[in-house]
DNA sequence: GAGTGGTCTAGACCACTAC
DNA sequence: TAGTGGTCTAGACCACTCG
């Protein structure tokens, strides 16, 4: 194997890292395509000039990315290209649908402040009857209603947050923006449900038409929770795609 | 550190797998609790006679699966428990229900083989038409109906297997011992319905009920489907939780 | 400065795959 | 049988954290 890159010995960068770095690049520069067989670790070794256990870290990043395959007796060959990137990201629905190339917007329905009745306050750890802000919104999917959302905030961490339009904006863009507040982690339940006469108006489908409703916990850098969302998605329109692995790896 | 167990150098099971499954048996059993620090690498290579690379390679997998933490120029520490290893974990229902502590069981409806149609052709990337083993359960957590599940394997891939008996046994287990057939990876995709008559009557609910739709595909190693399972769990009775991370982790 | 994890070497032997 | 990745050793030195 000819040296494409050469490693700096005296770089702080581990050389692991930089052959890692290297071999990335000319993966995702279609240099190397999916089922190429890389050359063996001891060629890499001898053309980078490092041992065989320093190839071996690289390649194991590699492999623990997904983006090399390492087949005993064989060899090590460019993974075919993964569907759907590791965990789940904590997106909001904006993004998530932009991404999937839909025009996200959403109806504000409520807007308010409201006592946390006990479910609340145990979800968000505030004392009962604390304030809360409330927001429920009809989002849309190229102007189709796709679910409605109803968020929680404690309001001691949105002060004077009644003001703010949200027409165009994302709730998480708000929380970012005006009170530097960003999660850090979410917990969020999925389960099946029909619809009540309500939110089948409201989202133009039947009563009794199926959908997926969700409550998730928004937390805070240090585990406060920021806020709580409740969310009824069309079934018709919205599914959840999961990439497992054994042993949660 | 007194080596608790003892490793077998002459068996075939590597050294770091058998020290990581003791430091994980020690851990799952309590012995040692969220932020104990671990004895140093060093120490421990002294304890149990290893190198300290192996003993890295073992702590390495302990940290890829969260159970422990590194932090350098500190120690090892046992990680706080995960709120939920969730369903980004590919188990089966055997294993899954066992683990929130309920008894799974499940009755065979059906053991057959198809000719794949249309769409399971696509699925299990096979030429339509190809035999498939299918195989239809009804999944009972401690006794009660929980969903249906209709798996579809390639025939090429099991041969013999309608002479097997699924009664007490998981398909997985199955693929397993008598193929030596294990999936690396699975893409699953959940979706909110409402249950026809005969699901109805299976899982003792009424019909018009909402359940959890899955259809899920697992790849083996190289990347080959090696089955295809459509679910339908009930609505009352089964959620998925997820943790999620603002961009990807 | 003492102790920790992080990186790295130069070898060795084994297990598996292919021909 | 030859070539591959898988495991393992016995060292070495570095970077970081803490008292």
């Amino acid at each position: 194997m000819r040296a494409e890159g050469v490693l700096d010995k005296r770089s702080p960068i581990p050389l692991y890292f930089q052959l890692k770095t290297l071999l990335l690049e000319r993966i995702q520069a279609g240099e190397l395509k999916p089922n190429d067989q890389l050359p063996p670790e001891s060629e890499i070794a001898a053309a980078y000039d490092v041992s065989k256990a320093t190839v071996r870290q690289a390649l194991g990043e590699l492999v623990s990315a997904g983006l090399v395959l390492r087949v005993q007796g064989r060899g090590t060959f460019v993974a075919e290209p993964r569907v759907e990137q590791g965990p789940r990201e904590l997106t909001s629905f904006t993004l998530e649908m932009s991404k999937r190339g839909h025009a996200a917007s959403s109806r504000v329905l409520d807007k308010s402040v409201v006592a946390a009745d006990d479910e609340l306050a145990e979800r968000l750890n505030v004392p009962a009857a604390s304030p809360l802000f409330r927001l429920e919104r009809l989002r849309l999917a190229d102007g189709e209603p796709m679910g409605l959302q109803t968020a929680f905030v404690p309001l001691e961490l949105v002060d004077g947050i009644l003001e703010q339009d949200f027409t165009g904006k994302s709730l998480y863009g708000v929380l970012q923006t005006h009170y530097g507040l960003a999660p850090a982690q979410a917990i969020e339940r999925h389960f099946a449900v029909v619809v009540n006469a309500r939110q089948a108006a409201l989202l133009g489908i039947a009563a009794g038409s199926p959908a997926l409703a969700a409550e998730r916990v928004a937390l805070l850098p240090g585990g406060r929770p920021l806020e709580f969302t409740r969310s009824v998605m069309r079934g018709d329109r919205y599914s959840i795609l999961l990439e497992l692995f054994p042993n949660g790896r």
